[in-house]
DNA sequence: GTCCAGGCGTTTATCGATAATCTATAATAC
DNA sequence: GTATTATAGATTATCGATAAACGCCTGGAC
């Protein structure tokens, strides 16, 4: 069950349905499940560890909020192992042509219809097919942390910025978007 | 008292007291710790979520085993996080040089002494600092989480290799020690 | 009007007990 | 003798209830 409400409230929070600031109230969340304390509160200790809510001491637990001096760091992060990745992905016996095509088929179609969450998500595809083809699990979970970050700020601006807007703040990622372009030819 | 536990776990595993593989039992740290089953799940789900332990469901949880290739990938993606943080830490307007120095300082005198566990722990006090200087919080919250796996060998082979080896395998910190030494002069 | 003390409702933290599940051993059938 | 199925013990997962801590709000002193 544990895992169950875990995934129902990471849902919520990268949905917008949670807003940064929000508050996790523990019983309310057992009613609403139909369970006990004990295993919510394990949920959103998960979710701690992950960094998408914050819990202090007897004040209870809140979505986390994301500065842009952390979205900048953690994009930073991102382009750096991302190009790590890269590295060591262009000598794997057998890169996902396949995957990573679709990916930047899904990105050109999303970029065409002004469709941000469709842009991210498959940017979030191509990007992370690559890093997994590196063949460092390590490499990977990282990868999948910084993803927290990235996904808050998706959440709160989808909507209001367009398409062009969020690319422009990706040009970190210039160097794998062109080995993209290299795999697509 | 959940944290209280929590830290008593890790430093026992930090310390060898529990090897990989050993399980740890719910009830019988609640036990231990005089307390309830409740505390000590939260406990151990933290440690999982850093890394130190596995838990299966309904089949408890055991300390983590790290196999030689995760090693290499830690290793190599903290040279890197290292480089980042070197270059930006460069640019910091008052780099902790006093620590830094005491920590070069325990260093010698830790391989002089050919104090294996000294040697790792004044090289991680110098290195930290120095990511700590970045200025960048993402960027020292995934090198804490690194030294997951790189704790673990040590007190594995701790007592059984020497410090030569230990400091062989560390040849990506190439280009932070060449700084450290900067620092010394 | 402002400040502080104390009460009150809400929420978290913990407890003890029970239910569900797993592992290992023993029993049975073939 | 081997394989399959019960059974028992141990352990995890969950529950409902209680204790402790917090923040707000009220009321009185000045």
């Amino acid at each position: 069950m544990g895992r169950e409400i875990r995934d129902v409230l990471l849902r919520r929070i990268l949905e917008g349905k949670y807003q940064p600031g929000d508050r996790l109230v523990e019983l309310q969340l057992a009613a609403e499940f139909h369970t006990s304390q004990g295993p919510v509160r394990e949920a959103l200790r998960e979710l701690e560890a992950l960094g998408y809510v914050e819990t202090a001491p007897h004040r209870g637990t809140r979505v986390r909020a994301v500065s842009p001096t952390e979205m900048r760091d953690a994009y930073r992060l991102r382009a750096l192992l991302e190009r790590e990745a890269a590295m060591a992905a262009a000598q794997a016996p057998d890169p996902d042509w396949e995957k990573m095509r679709g990916a930047v088929a899904g990105i050109e179609r999303a970029a065409a219809a002004g469709n941000v969450r469709g842009y991210v998500r498959y940017d979030e595809m191509f990007h992370r097919t690559l890093v997994a083809r590196s063949g460092s699990p390590v490499l990977l979970r990282h990868w999948d942390l910084l993803l927290v970050p990235t996904r808050i700020l998706v959440v709160l601006r989808s909507g209001v910025v367009d398409v062009a807007t969020i690319a422009k703040e990706q040009l970190a990622y210039d160097h794998t978007n062109r080995i993209a372009t290299r795999l697509d030819r």
